[in-house]
DNA sequence: CTGAAAGCGCTTACAG
DNA sequence: CTGAAAGCGCTTACAG
């Protein structure tokens, strides 16, 4: 790097003919400063094009201002729903209000995310971290819950909510809304394909549906419920022993969009009228849904307000609060899939 | 955090009963260390579950060891096209291959990019930036080459190639011959939608499709080639002017998939056929391209590897070098609306 | 309100 | 092959 030189404090003090403890404090805006000190030395600062270096003021103070980011690893998690880029846009937004940078997890398939976070904690290189994925083992949650290292998650935990910073959609309240409006437009066998029956958010959904149908005096029968990935493939399988019932099912919830696009082709391929024969209602309100030729009718998780707030609750711990949670408000947007023809 | 004790060199040093200069250059490999000490020092270390902070080691070598990331700022960048999930999981990957972490630029809208890379620079904060949108302004560049400091972009720009290290697709090539292939199955009028027009990216595929409707000696028509901005309703909009056109255009190349969805919307709606009265080809092979009811022909331009490549790239600059650039092989996926019914 | 001094935890010529 | 010492550039009790 040519045409910079590094300027420090020192050149600072020596310029402005003070020490330069009182150029750090003029920096970190220290009240005690005069005025008259203050002007002067900012003067100097300018004139010698002097910026504070960020690595030797987390070394003295021992707190980094950076925030490190946990993304899943599986190359499925990150595109198939629009949702990690649209979180990751939201803690960007955050930590741009909140004034922090963001580090991201550059984990290999194999190191593995625990891997990656003690490398960011032990290294000092990060004040807290954001766990992007409920995915994530628990074993992360039980490495930083053990160091009592401020962290944040995306989703939840069945395990010690109470205790953990964690920002999440009340899944259990979608899945009921959602089921309930498809009863009240008549529909009687409502089936569920779901994600992966290990994670917090399906189980939750799982119960909404269920005390739902409860509550709308329909039976829940254990041959109507699905679980598996979050794929194209796995709509095709179980919409396609769906479409085969008998009697069939008049309406399906699936708890991903791609699961539902892979159902609603089978359906397709089998003359299933969508709505008429079998309603369809799904979740994360992606591209696919709103621009598919039979709109979807999908919740929308909000995503973008989810990783916003993850920040929010990041630096509640690092301020040492635990055991703050926040709800996100998720919208359930109506479309061709369960209203018929008329927008 | 508590249940963990801070264990520096000095404390390893003390145990190992050498010095913390000999314990420094266990950790860094040094090879002019003795097989015993080394031992004897790798054994306190693990003892003492010593790991070295990431930041002293920074300030004290003067480099970071972290690559910054200049993200677009715009919402629309970020969404409607898998481009960045995609880039930024290929950088992800570079990064981790060699031994880098990733700070994401967190700008807000109005301080804008350039003062993200100030921050980075000045603050001693990375050893290289990656520009991910070529869209980035000029003054980036222009700031970065004049302080030397080693960067990478992602795409390419009109000024200084040679001195720059970036990655990029040959644009000019996948315009060429998409429209050379849509000359041979037959398409005499072949009409145009591009993106921005003062992008380097929107100008070598107006370009390259000039050539080719030459070489297939197919008349350029100004009238054919409208250039707009990258969503549906850029496509919406020429997509009429060009199914009201008389004679109407046979063809249509897009350099989006989403404005090649606004336009397939309302061809659509005014029952024009795709392929039969118009075939459809278009860039980035997303999500809308592959599962739209039609699907549509879309040139792939390989964002991981666009990521990955500007990684190997930004670490030859830091290395030093300028100049060297890498080309990324795009893929033309033929669908239906250029290819008939059949898949 | 300001300064001298010690310290954050590591690295690296220099000397032997 | 190893150590003593200075340094990376900032911060912060402590003292006045």
């Amino acid at each position: 790097m040519k045409n910079v030189v590094k300027v420090t404090v020192n050149d600072v003090a020596e310029l402005a003919g003070v020490s330069p403890s009182t150029v750090s404090r003029v920096i970190s805006n220290n009240p005690k400063i005069s005025q008259e000190t203050r002007d002067k030395v900012q003067k100097c600062m300018e004139e010698l094009g002097y910026y504070p270096n960020a690595i030797a003021r987390s070394l003295a103070r021992s707190m980094t201002g950076t925030i490190g980011v946990i993304m899943p690893t599986r190359k499925e998690d990150l595109f198939l729903n629009p949702f990690f880029p649209e979180a990751l846009r939201g803690i960007v937004k955050g930590a741009s209000a909140e004034g922090y940078d963001l580090l991201l997890s550059t984990n290999t398939e194999k190191s593995g995310e625990l891997t990656v976070i003690k490398n960011f904690i032990r290294g000092s290189k990060v004040d807290g971290i954001i766990l992007m994925s409920s995915k994530v083992s628990d074993e992360c949650v039980d490495y930083l819950r053990s160091v009592d290292f401020p962290f944040a998650l995306i989703g939840s935990t069945f395990r010690f909510d109470e205790k953990i910073n964690h920002v999440d959609n009340d899944n259990y309240m979608a899945a009921y809304e959602l089921t309930r409006y498809l009863s009240m437009i008549g529909r009687k066998r409502i089936a569920m394909i779901g994600g992966d029956e290990r994670l917090t958010v399906t189980q939750k959904r799982i119960e909404g549906y269920r005390k739902a149908l409860t509550e709308s005096n329909l039976p829940f029968e254990d041959s109507l419920l699905f679980t598996g990935k979050f794929d194209e493939e796995t709509g095709y399988k179980y919409g396609s022993e769906i479409a085969k019932m008998m009697p069939r099912p008049d309406a399906l919830i699936v708890t991903d969009d791609l699961i539902a696009f892979g159902a609603v082709k089978v359906f397709r391929l089998m003359n299933i009228s969508i709505p008429e024969d079998i309603a369809v209602a799904s979740f994360n309100n992606s591209v696919l849904s709103r621009y598919s030729d039979t709109p979807i009718t999908s919740v929308d998780i909000n995503a973008t307000a989810l990783g916003e707030g993850s920040v929010k609750v990041l630096v509640e711990a690092i301020k040492g609060v635990r055991g703050k949670k926040i709800i996100i408000p998720y919208t359930i947007y109506k479309r061709q899939s369960t209203e018929g023809k008329a927008p």
